[in-house]
DNA sequence: AGAGGTTACGGGCAGCGTAAGGATC
DNA sequence: GATCCTTACGCTGCCCGTAACCTCT
């Protein structure tokens, strides 16, 4: 064939695929960062070109006709083998683009600046978009698209999603020496005289101070649950209550004696974190980033 | 990954690969249709996009790199499935395009209209360049990627190319009436006696001629090639000499007596048509066209 | 010296964004 | 009425073609 003009394009497949997963033209042109008729447009040629329908417009969300569904098929393996073709063969340093990167904020003041000085090494010319949230919110982002890979707390046990497991954090009572506890074996009773400083609602150390208040016999939990991690420690440090929360966070307060790990008779269960994305066709760029954010997190 | 743009496209790949096949960048710029410089930047972008290299230029003709290798490997794979996915959803009336075919002259004379008719209903927007050449060259075309589909003598024999059988000829004498010959059982002695018109040196009719004319005794053969299928039925008409043809591209003549099929004692083979065409992207369409020739052939 | 590839520059066209129209729930 | 897709229009930016230059055989 002389001219190749005439079929469809890379582009379009990538299109197709994701308003089949999105569900809507709008909610497309918001992810590739352009306008909705341009979406339209794009399709509507690529139809045209083939001399089909791929969705059914007319309800509220687009719908894959049976003609649209098997071009996802072929557009799933087409774009999958030319993600594996730019891996084997691409430079990671020549690639270009914006990776949507969700993290945990225990992973923001651990390990996050070693895995971002690697990255900027290997993948100088890819930006990196970065959303700090809580884990069950990054889920979220991901099975919405939103974000490309996750650094949350772990096992998130979502088939949709493929996960790595990454670090794995001890969480630990921790108060500024100021106040008055026992050195040794304390016991809930007498933490709960004071109120507890943790993650937002919704985080697993919320919801495990929670549950361990709720089961402890005395008087009613305080806990004060803080979005930002600033805060938190800021109110750990003025002794206003006692931290639950991984003590690598605050390895220095620790090391120069502004906080201290309480010695509680109670174990905390750990934060397991893991690499977290969907299978797309970019899968091989992003398990190679979870790797390298594996090896950050030792 | 937000930007999708920074990776290889499909016309990238498309170039790539005919590169390869043809072992230039200006011999694919006549193909494509486009120039030379065209091409040397569509590769030397992809080039960047990738950082590395996939031709190596230094020498007469463009080599493949190893990376270029692989390229090509994935290149053919993803162009596959996307022609199969046109093939299965794509609307023949909407494909657009030119198809190159070759054909050979007895195929013109024959059932070409039929074919044309037909092609022209399924395909009303692919626009068909013929060429009409002796079978031999139009192997070469096939194989230098100048024609995309052959209708011609075979079989062909050649691992690289694909064939589909077609119809069948039977080869024979015939002449005007106005030449003396006996009724029956002629032999090659009395056919001698007249020049033998037939193809163009290098098909298979005119090389039987010669061997014919070879084993058997008698004085020098004479044997009358012609190019050109009308200046052969031309002389026939005016008797000067034996046409050695499939008695199907005159059967008008045949039918009003201004020819007449030979009684000879020798047997001629047959002229067994096949498609042929080369493994490309396109190879679902093309089959489906050499299909719609094989009912035309009946 | 000729064939083939690269680089430089100007023009045309495809594709995008803005804005307005229409359909569905 | 809100949301979503389509259509129309003006523009920008990319890609192509022309031309000159460079490099190998």
């Amino acid at each position: 064939m002389k001219r190749a003009g005439s079929s469809i394009d890379c582009k379009a497949l990538e299109t197709i695929l994701l308003i089949a997963r999105l569900g809507s033209f709008s909610e497309v042109a918001r992810t590739l960062n352009t306008t909705q008729p341009a979406i339209s447009l794009r399709i509507a040629e690529a139809e045209t070109t083939l001399g089909v329908s791929f969705f059914d417009r007319s309800g509220r969300r687009a719908v894959l006709t049976p003609e649209g569904r098997l071009a996802c098929d072929y557009a799933e393996r087409i774009l999958e083998l030319r993600g594996e073709l730019v891996d084997r063969i691409g430079d990671p340093a020549a690639r270009r683009g914006t990776l949507r990167l969700g993290v945990s904020e225990t992973v923001v003041h651990t390990w996050l600046p070693s895995f971002l000085e690697k990255f900027n090494t290997i993948y100088p010319r890819l930006t990196l978009e970065l959303d700090v949230d809580i884990s069950t919110e990054l889920r979220t982002f991901l099975l919405q698209g939103q974000i490309d890979l996750a650094f949350m707390v772990g096992p998130v046990g979502v088939p949709a999603l493929q996960e790595r497991p990454l670090s794995c954090f001890p969480v630990d009572f921790i108060a500024s020496p100021t106040l008055d506890l026992p050195k040794e074996k304390i016991e809930i009773a007498d933490l709960k005289r004071h109120p507890f400083l943790t993650f937002a609602r919704g985080t697993l150390p919320y919801a495990e101070v929670a549950d361990l208040l709720k089961r402890s016999s005395g008087g009613p939990p305080r806990i004060f649950a803080s979005a930002s991690m600033a805060t938190l420690i800021r109110m750990a440090l003025d002794g206003i209550g006692i931290a639950v929360i991984p003590p690598a966070i605050v390895q220095d307060d620790i090391a120069n004696g502004r906080l201290v790990r309480l010695q509680s008779s109670h174990r905390l269960r750990d934060l397991a974190f893991v690499a977290a994305w969907t299978e797309t066709s970019e899968k091989f760029l992003i398990s190679r980033i979870a790797d390298l954010a594996a090896e950050s997190a030792q």
